[in-house]
RNA sequence: GGACGUGUAGCUCAAUUGGUUAGAGCAUCUGCUUUACACGCAGAGGGUCGGGGGUUCGAGUCCCUCCACGUCCA
């Protein structure tokens, strides 16, 4: 044995060795090779902020078992990493830190000096994450890294934004959008989240012009924008109110007068039925306000006080200046009541604070247009084909329904981390978009100007994202990278991006390089926590993938995501759940140990062979059964999972590879395999395809579980590299990440061999039964017998098997014949076929516990037949189902009656003895 | 209000186009330091498949309806 493996796997020293090892060798670089087929991957670039969280390492362990997967196949794999400058959240965090550090802020160091300090922080820092993904074992192109910043990507976001603007989809409007008090800035629509808050609703008197003493009730949660009210609205068939619309009302305590107006978007339901109209700060109110054509006022500032419009109350905050007017309103008798009420509040997903919608001058991308392609790219053409699929396919309605109302998209974003807008003015205030900064002196080209100044605003962070499948292989260049690479095949990304991210990347490439971003996208699982809930800051409920992965190992970690993850669901997660890829990541490193163990001489046998006996055993030549057993299973094995990989069913794949490495190879393969081991069991010649066998089959398992734990599979398949030299007559791959991925064979799926292994198995399990059953000590050596139906049955087991079985179940002897008799004092195992397996129970036999055990057979026997029986009664069950499907029920019926009779004959024989 | 998803063993989840007695892992119980592994081995128990109705010879699976939970959109 490698004098290196500990009995217990452990897998902090092997994680780092082996990921330099790769590194050094440039094993995930990818070289351009038109004999090759390219498959690539881009990484949804994190924030150049950010750490990894849960979401982070499935996501990214899915695109590493994709890309691995791929390079094993022989495609030339580029799994493309990177960052994106996350306009809002980098400078904040900047900002945050001058403030701490230096005592300043952005203001007073000015936008050049500020800006210099973001650069010096993300050198700094900005490394981490994709630190984080070495970590997890991402076989990422680091060569080919890509921040959103960098020179060539902001070079591609110039080049698209001026193509836009040439188009005409880019404009500058005075509209409402979402501002952020705390941030100060616009955002877009898809960056806020509505969260119910608990508020009240406030029932507030209008009194009418000219008729001192009456009033209408308007119902409002926002009674501070009353100082912005423009009208008041009612629903035209609200009889209640049609005697009022056209006149005046005065707003309380500013006195301005104000009409009423009758609007089919009012709810009659709502409140009193009548609504304050606030053009200025309410999306739909704006949309009234525009259908009446009434003025807009703006009562609030940019950081949130409200300005002058509110006489008073300028300068004070918001929620503050609410209140007090709600006193003022009380104190002045225009409250009428108050009431509880829940409300969806939008909030910033950036600040978490309440956005207010606000009247400013922005600029808009038309998306309309953009989002036809887009739209056709993922329904079905009419053969039925899509350019782009979704895995699982259900999200295609998310990304549909959105595209399909799709609102301009809100680019200007009032920040100085991000890439400004390449607008430039001239004195007049004429706009043109330019590709390179201008020359001193240059001119506007239809106004003939000077230009004198450029936009202040930046764009949305998206707006460089959305170019990231393309931009980041060198567009608008047409880099031999671009023509190789793209487009790309896998996208993984997660859920809440569908539209923010993935809708606009094929939007942007459809219109920038007319062709698809990617063909595949796939949803991964959200990772919640063990109660259901999302991992947040705020519930503290996180779970560090850091931290488990000292506690458990990555590739415990790597391995256990998927084998929780079935495919469109989310993953419950709970740090205990690791515990299922440890385990078996201990088992898959103790079969290896005593696979090696058994090795020692391996390389001297085979030395010794002539050139074609190496041949034969390296292509897998095989005599024994439990050989031809395991062989089969790898077969199948091989078959399962790539095909599963192909389709990216992770968790099949995952389970497949649980279940055979744990069940088959080592359960089974390995306690088989000892006494030819251990005991020269059949000799050498035994002992040498025994050998071989475990050398193909562990190769075999690890090059399949590599895609998801490629630390452990390498460290393995390293100690087994010299055994793998000797077999093959050649030398292996450098590293089992570049080593080629198993194909299986029309004719190793030893199907007679494993239904003879199965059966050996099943007399195996009924002799262990009575074992357990019984309480027999389990150093005593038993008697065991098997009697089969018949002389075909007797021939599934050779003399091989039957020692087999003895050394298994630890028995003295074991008589096998057809009708072989019962002993008299004996415990018995029904089995179907006719045959029954004892053991001779003289001296140790309790008969009450043998009486025990066949009855609830019998009774589950019993219910078995009872409910075929009844099936078979049933006339129009026996006329219309399929011939086949009666046949099997009646092939059934006749072998449990079999299996019943002969339990209750047992019974009665039982019974005898106890009397 | 709309869309999508989920409800199966104590817990977390499986179950091809409807067709043998619904399967795993964890947990539980029994026995075992058997020289790869106690992060293990062997054996066992545990389910009216959310409720109701329908289609069908036959429903965990298809349809309707109700209930509960989750996510997104408005």
């Amino acid at each position: 044995m490698p004098a290196e493996m500990p009995p217990r796997f452990q897998p902090g020293t092997i994680e780092s060795k082996w990921y330099s090892f790769w590194a050094e060798h440039d094993l995930f670089k990818a070289v351009r090779d038109i004999r090759k087929k390219p498959f690539t991957i881009m990484i949804p670039p994190p924030n150049v902020t950010g750490a990894l969280h849960m979401g982070h390492a499935l996501n990214n362990t899915l695109q590493d078992a994709v890309a691995r997967f791929k390079r094993m196949q022989g495609f030339c794999v580029l799994w493309l990493p990177g960052t994106d400058h996350a306009g809002i959240a980098t400078q904040a965090v900047v900002e945050k830190r001058l403030f701490t550090e230096q005592k300043t802020t952005r203001q007073e160091l000015g936008r050049e000096k500020f800006l210099e300090e973001i650069w010096k922080w993300k050198d700094e820092y900005g490394n981490r994450i994709l630190n984080q993904l070495r970590k997890l074992g991402a076989s990422c192109d680091w060569s080919r890294t890509r921040f959103t910043m960098d020179e060539g990507l902001t070079r591609a976001v110039r080049d698209s934004f001026v193509k836009l603007w040439e188009k005409g989809l880019i404009y500058r409007g005075y509209r409402m959008i979402n501002w952020d008090c705390k941030l100060q800035t616009a955002i877009s629509d898809d960056e806020i989240e509505t969260s119910e808050v608990k508020g009240s609703l406030w029932y507030i008197k209008y009194p009418i012009k000219d008729q001192p003493d009456k009033y209408v009730v308007v119902a409002t949660t926002r009674p501070e924008t009353m100082f912005g009210d423009t009208a008041v609205a009612v629903n035209p068939d609200d009889e209640r109110y049609s005697n009022l619309v056209g006149k005046n009302l005065i707003l309380p305590i500013v006195g301005r007068e104000i009409p009423v107006i009758a609007d089919d978007s009012v709810n009659a339901e709502f409140g009193t039925g009548a609504v304050k109209v606030t053009p200025g700060h309410d999306f739909s109110d704006y949309e009234r306000g525009q259908r009446h054509q009434l003025p807009m006022i703006n009562v609030l500032n940019k950081d949130g006080t409200l300005n002058e419009q509110a006489g008073k109350y300028q300068g004070i905050e918001r929620l503050k200046a609410r209140k007090q007017l709600v006193e003022e309103l009380d104190e002045k008798t225009f409250l009428e009541r108050v009431e509880d009420y829940t409300n969806n509040v939008p909030h910033s997903d950036r600040s978490k604070t309440p956005v207010e919608p606000l009247l400013s001058e922005q600029w808009f991308v038309k998306m309309k247009d953009l989002a036809q392609p887009a739209i056709a790219a993922v329904k079905p053409n009419e053969a039925g084909k899509r350019e782009i699929t979704f895995v699982p396919e259900r999200w295609d309605k998310v990304y549909l329904n959105w595209l399909e109302n799709v609102r301009d998209w809100c680019i200007s974003r009032q920040l100085w981390w991000g890439h400004r807008i390449p607008v430039w003015y001239d004195a007049d205030g004429n706009s043109v978009a330019l590709k390179e900064d201008p020359a001193e002196g240059a001119t506007h080209p239809e106004s003939g100007k000077p230009l004198v100044r450029q936009d202040d605003d930046v764009l949305d962070t998206w707006a460089s994202s959305w170019l990231w499948p393309f931009s980041t292989l060198g567009w608008p260049d047409k880099s031999a990278d671009l023509g190789y690479f793209f487009p790309t095949h896998f996208l993984s990304t997660a859920r809440d991006i569908i539209y923010l991210w993935v809708a606009r990347m094929v939007m942007a490439s459809y219109e920038f390089t007319g062709e698809k971003p990617f063909s595949t996208v796939y949803i991964h699982a959200t990772v919640l926590d063990g109660q259901g809930r999302r991992m947040s800051k705020s519930l503290n409920n996180g779970i560090d993938p850091l931290d488990m992965f000292e506690q458990w190992g990555v590739d415990a970690v790597r391995l256990t995501l998927p084998l929780l993850t079935s495919e469109g669901q989310d993953i419950k997660l709970s740090e205990s759940k690791f515990e299922m890829g440890r385990n078996f990541c201990n088992k898959l490193w103790n079969a290896a140990r005593f696979a090696l163990t058994n090795l020692t001489d391996f390389e001297e046998a085979i030395g010794k062979l002539s050139e074609s006996e190496r041949a034969g055993l390296n292509e897998g030549q095989v005599v024994e059964l439990e050989d031809c057993f395991i062989e089969g299973g790898l077969n199948a094995a091989i078959v399962d999972v790539t095909d599963s990989l192909e389709r990216y069913k992770f968790n099949e794949a995952a389970q497949t590879m649980y279940h055979f490495v744990w069940d088959e190879f080592c359960d089974w393969y390995l306690e088989v395999a000892k006494p030819r081991l251990y005991e020269g069991k059949g000799g050498e010649r035994s002992r040498l395809r025994v050998q071989t066998t475990l050398v193909r089959v562990l190769d075999g398992i690890l090059k399949l579980l590599h895609p998801y734990s490629p630390f452990i599979t390498e460290e393995i398949w390293q100690n087994l590299r010299p055994m793998l030299a000797a077999l093959r007559g050649d030398t292996p791959e450098l590293s089992l990440a570049i080593a080629s991925w198993p194909k299986p064979s029309k004719d190793r799926f030893f199907e007679e061999e494993r239904k003879r292994f199965a059966f050996m198995q099943e007399v195996t399990r009924a002799l262990r039964n009575i074992r357990a059953e019984h309480n027999l000590d389990p150093k005593t050596q038993i008697e065991g017998v098997l009697r089969v139906a018949d002389k075909n049955t007797l021939d599934l087991l050779t003399q091989a098997e039957k020692e087999t079985i003895s050394k298994l179940v630890g028995l003295s002897s074991f008589t096998v014949d057809v009708g072989a008799g019962k002993p008299k004092q004996a415990a018995t195992v029904v089995l179907g076929g006719g045959n029954e397996v004892y053991v001779n129970m003289e001296g140790l036999i309790d008969f009450q516990m043998e009486l025990l055990r066949l009855e609830a057979n019998q009774a589950k026997l019993t219910e078995g037949v009872n409910k075929i029986k009844r099936k078979l009664e049933n006339l129009s069950y026996v006329e219309r189902a399929p011939k086949d499907v009666v046949q099997r029920d009646r092939d059934r019926l006749s072998e449990l009656v079999a299996e019943l009779d002969r339990i209750e004959k047992h019974i009665e024989e039982v019974k005898a003895q106890i009397k």
